[in-house]
DNA sequence: CCGTCATGGTTCGTGGCACGAACTAAAGAT
DNA sequence: ATCTTTAGTTCGTGCCACGAACCATGACGG
């Protein structure tokens, strides 16, 4: 639309960061709209999908959201208030304090999970087999050489 | 770290949605760093990038950065107070105004911009030159094949 | 024991971001 | 001359993120 009208090339050799760039947009888009659909935004997802595993400490959670803590403190505040998360004091520790999901907090990051996986994969439709494992592999590789906050680890079931 | 105590695996095969996200939270993140060093918000540097190539409307802007009119008011507002960006009334529409970078915006978007390409770039230092290729082909496929909005075009000088 | 210090979280104030609904003003159409 | 569409702004709401200050509880050292 807009390359053409200004004369400037658009299909040549795209660099990698402006790949990368652009994809995360995408992605950040498709995440976003799947919240929506859930009646979450897009951090409150991430809080349920981290805590599908298992229940964590506000310190524990801060680290991998990577979050401040007063900001994780409202985060956890608005997502309890919607029922989906619940503060439980520890057992051993008087001023600790353990996030866990409520039984609908756990159906919703099940649901929002499953879905969220499946539209966002459904992004490399047009790839066939062999490319799309090439991708995984490739972006694999760039994610842990880079360590990335413990977010959507896919190790949640 | 997490997942060694979990028992559970976490170098197996990892699905496309899942490196997908984990590649879009760690370009974020660098996006976002990126963006501090330069006094902007990610929002903004966005539409510095935008505003490169050449000025433009707020519909366009709009429709470029997936926004609604609102909310580019705003991030307009608030951009222009920091002296990046400059609203010019059009010559031939009455109503319609258009939003230029400023000589220090342009200045601020030149740099910028170098630089988020540079340290996202930077995260594949780990691939090898035909990898990177790979991956850049593979995402400019899914960039095309799903349309995305035209930011970060790498258009732009 | 009793201070002292570290740790785990919360509160508060600030600023940015995004949105929809309601509004104003200029163009354009009839 | 009106009616309608188009371009932007204003306003109110809610979310998000942060640092600084604060309050407990737990851990240590004497």
């Amino acid at each position: 639309m807009y390359y053409e009208e200004m004369g400037k090339q658009t299909d040549g050799p795209m660099d990698v960061a402006t790949a990368l760039v652009r994809t995360s947009f995408l992605v950040d888009a498709v995440y976003a709209e799947a919240s929506g659909d859930y009646g979450i935004t897009p951090q409150q997802g991430n809080l349920l999908c981290v805590l599908m595993a298992q229940p964590h400490g506000m310190g524990e959670l801060g680290g991998m959201l990577r979050l401040a803590k007063s900001s994780l403190t409202g985060l956890v505040d608005r997502t309890a208030r919607r029922g989906l998360v619940r503060r439980e004091t520890a057992p051993d520790d008087g001023r600790a304090v353990v996030i866990a999901l409520t039984e609908e907090g756990a159906e919703v990051a099940a649901e929002f999970y499953a879905d969220a996986c499946r539209r966002i994969a459904a992004l490399t439709d047009g790839l066939d087999e062999e490319a799309r494992t090439g991708l995984t592999a490739l972006l694999e590789q760039v994610v842990t050489e880079n360590h990335v906050p413990e977010v959507f680890t896919g190790t949640a079931e």
